[in-house]
DNA sequence: GTCTATATTCAGATAGAC
DNA sequence: GTCTATCTGAATATAGAC
């Protein structure tokens, strides 16, 4: 028994799942932990419950991902890409189109439905605290997302800046307990985003 | 054995620790275990090692406080109102005071140093999926920070987005990997600072 | 007032059946 | 490709000694 014949063996071995299988897996693993972690936090979710999520065991987890790290390190990636996607449509310099897309992000309903939400509030703390290459990784999508933005608000400091007033201003009306305290302090943060837009 | 007899019993028991320990151990407690809490996670942090950073074990640390959650609830305050006190001296209307303030929070030292920092970029998003008493305790203490400096620039909404501002740059910062994207980030939030307090 | 020891549950990860 | 079963260590919390 060589080689070859163990790779015939394996091409040829019927097919039990249907092809693309193991894509479709991945791509919900990725999708649903993504959703838990943020309605949840990373570190509170268990591979179990992550891996449920998806509707697969412990198990099926590790054949696709290394590890947790692993996977939070494909959760930003993937998370980062999909909230660039929505800035991506806008066309350079259509302030109002900006403004739009940021109110939506400082809406009580993005605070109120983080597994729906950007992983930026949600994450950002503990990729701080994760290993080098998740936030190697973390870098990478960023600075992308950033660059998407800076080409329609004109300049890559008042992106980043839109960016973490938008950020911080979801984080911290999540903390609060009372509707009214939120509504509050993501009305200051749309005002400041205009004042940022401005000073550009 | 009737009560009056218990009391006097107790009172009258041989003195086995110094007066005020007690409150000194539960002092030690809150301010060590919210340093660990800033720098490794409040979640990832065990009951056992936020209880030996302050020198004591886990039997001790369930005499002072009902669980991890009333922890949490008390770090709040107690870091909260820490942060309040450093603003406290600024002088209402004195912007070059609230910005030199400023420039410190959003310092790489700041960034890299969790631990010394503030609660807020570090226990914000976890406190955002804490008991509702949790979030009521940060809730009464944010108001009360955002209320001191709301008094030094003016407004109230010009106080909660610096700290929005402030508080996203942080957090996100900490999530980048390299020292030149944590610069340029708090480069950018620093300009925009000043557009906020400009737009006042 | 604190410690040691422990009960119980749950974490991340792996082996082998199918 | 996924599941079941399991190993090992760590989590929160409590009981009782001192």
């Amino acid at each position: 028994m060589n080689d070859w014949v163990t790779i015939v063996i394996l091409s040829t071995d019927p097919m039990r799942y249907p092809r693309n299988h193991r894509a479709n897996t991945r791509d919900t693993l990725l999708r649903e932990s993504a959703a838990l972690a943020k309605r949840e936090g990373f570190a509170a979710s268990g591979v179990d419950a992550l891996a449920r999520a998806a509707g697969v065991t412990s198990g099926a987890f590790y054949k696709h991902f290394g590890g947790k790290d692993a996977l939070l390190s494909a959760i930003c990636e993937a998370e980062l890409d999909a909230t660039r996607a929505r800035f991506a449509a806008i066309e350079p310099g259509a302030t109002e189109q900006v403004l739009r897309a940021v109110d939506m992000y400082l809406s009580l309903a993005h605070v109120q439905n983080p597994a729906m939400g950007c992983a930026l509030p949600a994450l950002s703390a503990e990729i701080g605290r994760a290993p080098e290459q998740t936030r190697l990784a973390f870098e990478r999508a960023f600075e992308e997302l950033i660059a998407v933005i800076a080409e329609k608000v004109g300049a890559k400091a008042v992106g980043s800046a839109l960016v973490t007033q938008c950020v911080g201003a979801v984080t911290l009306a999540r903390a609060l307990a009372t509707e009214g305290a939120q509504r509050e302090l993501l009305q200051a943060a749309r005002r400041a985003a205009r004042a940022i837009l401005g000073a550009g």
